[in-house]
DNA sequence: CAACCAAGCCTTGCAATGCAAGGCTTTTTA
DNA sequence: TAAAAAGCCTTGCATTGCAAGGCTTGGTTG
């Protein structure tokens, strides 16, 4: 790999390292309002199926974070025979803030895609 | 408007400014790559054209950083019997840069989308 | 029994960015 | 002359992602 081409790919990470900002608080919600889960099974599950990294020293604070503004909700229990595990659900707080989320999610991602089908080259 | 709603308010008000991280640059990049604009006009521009309302406090230390890592160009020129006005362009390198950012920004949106294409409520 | 590893949770400190508030200059207009 | 508008910029704060590291539990292996 070029010089050139490893500092763009840099850049590029930093880029989407301020991208997540507020999209992860979006897709936890998001993720929740679906079913419970555990911290480390957000983790995984978010990389698997969502194509995006989470790692573990993102996902804890921001966990934190939910439950002390009333967002989120934990429960602790044993796991599969392992470590136990704690459980996540969503608050009615969480669920109107996430309701509130979703459209400005979809105005801001349609904007985006306005500007970017004008581009041609 | 009652103490809850507002309370829900702020809180998608100051979840959209993080938002907003990494998403102003892409745009901006974005913008530029269509013809030159001067910073004020990015401004108006967003807010009419895209609905995103970027303030004067964001926009030009942005641009300044951007000038600064060699992704965009500066002219001074006067404008239309106004104020001087400072044309912005794209380097080779900011297109790049853009190119790069394209496909990562439709893997997130696309990620997100999933995510809310299973939302049922 | 001792050593090791994986699952699972958490904390600390740093880096990066949006933005409110305010200030500056130039030109037009009342 | 005064005021307003266009247009540029700076400072300081608040917020968040994350790398690195530590802790606990239980199973596995020698």
């Amino acid at each position: 790999m070029t010089r050139q081409s490893s500092e763009l790919c840099e850049q590029v990470a930093r880029w989407e390292v301020q991208l997540r900002k507020g999209i992860l608080e979006f897709v936890i919600l998001l993720t929740l309002s679906r079913r419970e889960h555990y911290g480390f099974e957000l983790v995984t599950g978010l990389t698997e199926r969502a194509a995006i990294d989470v790692p573990e020293g993102t996902i804890y604070p921001l966990l934190l974070r939910l439950s002390k503004d009333g967002l989120i909700q934990s429960e602790l229990r044993d796991g599969d025979g392992g470590a136990p595990r704690k459980y996540y659900t969503l608050t009615h707080k969480g669920s109107a803030l996430l309701a509130a989320m979703i459209p400005s999610w979809q105005k801001l991602a349609a904007s985006v895609d306005g500007l970017l089908g004008g581009h041609r080259n």
